[in-house]
DNA sequence: CAGGATCCAAAAGGATACTG
DNA sequence: CAGTATCCTTTTGGATCCTG
């Protein structure tokens, strides 16, 4: 009993550091690369030479991601202003071709710090340690 | 009509693409990292000189946070090998310590890319530019 | 081919109260 | 102080079917 009051008003004297960080960027970015499926998305624009790539292309190469994650996803991206589309409706059927922009390649950069990172620290990976790994596409650096 | 068959023709020709990719390094990484509030308290352990934290200073400093979700960060991090945790019970109540191992303070570093890419492409936010923000407590590289 | 629409299941996290 | 327990809401994404 007494102590429940100890403890009470340690708590209380504790609370009065209060801050807020909503509004930073780190925040704002993580918030928009944080999302599943969306690593993966810009992993597979990036592969080969950055070359365009369609929708069913997307589709195909992600197995089990659904049409609707994958079209939330790039327009996601695409309002962001890592993916550009373009609509190519001269012929039927339609077909809309993704690629990065430029600020969409230099994030394939912090990709690549974060396997580095999970390399040096973490995991064994026969795979990924190899000079490009089949399942992110990406070479070892440094 | 002859359309329908058309696209289911395109559609099948198109699906023998497969791989897997769950297996990569990177994307384990990422699904440590990429989870609410983990970025939130590795920062919060990386203020002041990495020096430890107690468990309800984290809760007061990351306001909504709750006990239950920061217990489980705590200890997926602490799992991870990103965080330690040291106890001290000699005197009542008890303290937790909280900070950063090696590889947690390593990955710092990939926040601060990460910020210093949201900067470059992204949000203008005075606080973050700022030498130091008040929000991420980070200074600002390059 | 490139999605839109609808419905549903699972999971993550918040609110609140309680404890040694 | 450092959590645990319970309940409940919200978010997220999967399944499935449909269409121009």
């Amino acid at each position: 009993m007494i102590f429940s009051i100890i403890w009470i008003l340690i708590y209380i004297i504790g609370s009065f550091y209060v801050d807020t960080m909503k509004d930073c960027t780190l925040y704002k970015t993580v918030d928009i690369i944080g999302k599943r499926w969306t690593l993966c998305i810009l992993l597979e624009l990036y592969k080969g030479q950055n070359e365009e790539k369609q929708f069913n292309e997307l589709k195909n190469m992600l197995q089990n991601i659904t049409p609707k994650t994958l079209t939330t996803r790039l327009r996601e991206l695409e309002q962001q202003g890592l993916v550009r589309k373009k609509v190519d409706d001269s012929s039927i059927p339609i077909k809309c071709k993704y690629t990065l922009t430029d600020s969409g390649e230099d994030f394939i950069e912090i990709i690549q710090q974060i396997k580095k990172w999970g390399l040096k620290w973490k995991f064994d990976n026969k795979e990924c340690e190899k000079s490009q790994c089949k399942f992110c596409g990406l070479e070892n650096i440094e």
